[in-house]
DNA sequence: GGTACTCACCTTAGCTGC
DNA sequence: GACCGCAGCTAAGGTGAG
């Protein structure tokens, strides 16, 4: 039998990071309960600071939840392209102890440090450098889980985070290691929700098996918790259970899927207002594949009802395209078979199965030789045109130039990625004559 | 009554080709 | 020609994470 040598993966995990990025240019704020996210009455919270967790705000609650349990807490609306910011500052430190760090969102990264040991000393030892460097230079708090492994590294870093009480903050231990061979004695105490892979769904299957604990989970029969949840995701819960996962940490992860979706202020009921939104969405993929430098061949459409029932229609198109007008093409006939009378609240397109764009076809190819159809321009043309978007976009920003047939009576809106992380704004006043 | 956005992965079902 | 089993693809929906 053979065994794999034991690694030190650290996770860490800034703390209530839009927040505090925010507390850094309002230095007003420190102390008081502060959120941000999502302003209109359809957002959520993204955020909230210790303080506001105190009164029972935590992230993705809606906006109006939020109000009511801490009328007092400020709400600010977030600044997406700043987090990424500092969040790429906050990667570089992560890479001064190891190349192997996979980020996992803006705000939390797995490091294998591994081979980093030797140089600077254990696993908590660079942890605590990092929360260090981290706080020096940015003014930052992080918490840091040390483990043999990604899915203990990352329970351990929960646990060394700071706890709200109704009394005031209490700090948490910064640094938490779980050392090889006291793996289930961290892990089994815990609540089964506590696992990776059991949100809401599950643990109610779960809970009907009697099973409250990791440790009640681990002495479940593997093939009645495949019953449970399903084959894959049973072998992994078991998996996780006994404490294993050899899953290693992924410094270049691929993207599989690209989407652009947006809740409106107010539900859509025609056609006419949803093929505008649709067109600014495709815009946004468009814009994105280009960036990436692919093409998809199949096109996704989201639609949610007002009463929240969400539908999904995909299609799947010979060769990956990119063009922007292709992916209308591709979509738009999924959206005309979609009644919006009941109220459209969100729209979304997403774009899978990527793969080299092939020459394009435009409409003109369609119709050549018929002496039918639109003067159109030519599939090099949109290309031409789309790059010139492009550059126009690097050079004076992402709202220069759009789409003419998006615009609509909220002007020209483009869609960039986090610009509308957390929910529509406070919906505008009704026009006026 | 309220419930964002982005991405990954899984399950199920239907269809097609061999 | 009809049928079966299998693999592969696609579509739709669900679940979970951060």
């Amino acid at each position: 039998m053979t065994t794999s040598p034991t690694r030190t993966i650290l996770h860490v995990d800034m703390d209530a990071f839009y927040v505090s990025v925010e507390l850094r240019r309002r230095p007003d704020l420190v102390g008081k309960p502060v959120v941000v996210g999502g302003t209109g009455n359809r957002g959520v919270i993204a955020a909230a600071s210790y303080e506001a967790r105190r009164y029972g705000v935590f992230s993705a609650m809606p906006s109006t939840t939020a109000r009511r349990l801490c009328p007092d807490a400020v709400f600010l609306p977030g600044d997406h392209e700043l987090y990424a910011q500092v969040s790429a500052e906050v990667h570089e430190i992560f890479h001064s102890v190891t190349p192997f760090v996979e980020p996992l969102a803006l705000d939390e990264a797995f490091l294998d440090v591994t081979g980093a040991v030797r140089l600077f000393g254990d696993g908590v030892a660079i942890g605590h450098r990092l929360r260090d460097d981290v706080w020096q230079r940015l003014q930052l708090r992080c918490s840091v889980g040390v483990a043999p492994n990604k899915f203990l590294a990352k329970l351990a870093s929960k646990a060394a985070k700071p706890v709200p009480k109704p009394g005031g903050v209490i700090d948490g231990p910064g640094v938490v290691e779980v050392r090889p061979g006291e793996e289930l004695a961290f892990l089994h105490p815990l609540p089964v929700k506590a696992l990776w892979g059991v949100g809401p769904a599950t643990l109610e299957r779960l809970t009907r098996f009697g099973v409250r604990t990791v440790g009640d989970l681990a002495q479940l029969e593997e093939a009645a918790l495949v019953a449970a949840v399903g084959k894959a995701h049973g072998q992994h819960l078991h998996q996780l259970s006994w404490g294993l996962d050899d899953r290693p940490v992924e410094v270049d992860r691929e993207m599989k899927s690209l989407s652009h979706e947006e809740t409106f202020p107010h539900d859509l009921h025609t056609h006419d207002e949803l093929r505008r939104e649709l067109v600014r969405l495709a815009d946004g993929v468009a814009g994105r594949l280009r960036h990436h430098g692919t093409g998809a061949r199949t096109l996704s459409l989201k639609v949610r009802f007002a009463g929240f029932h969400t539908i999904t229609r995909a299609v799947t198109v010979p060769a990956a395209v990119h063009p922007a007008h292709a992916i209308v093409q591709a979509v738009e006939p999924l959206l005309e078979a979609v009644d919006p009378s009941p109220g459209v609240r969100l729209l979304g397109v997403s774009a899978t199965n990527f793969g080299t764009p092939a020459e394009q076809l435009s409409l003109d190819d369609l119709f050549a030789g018929t002496g039918d159809g639109p003067a159109v321009p030519s599939a090099h043309e949109w290309e031409a045109a789309e790059e010139t978007i492009d550059a126009i976009r690097s050079r004076f920003g992402a709202t220069a130039i759009g789409p003419a047939s998006a615009v609509g009576g909220r002007g020209l809106r483009v869609v960039r990625k986090g610009a509308q992380q957390w929910g529509p704004d406070q919906a505008p006043p009704p026009p006026s004559n």
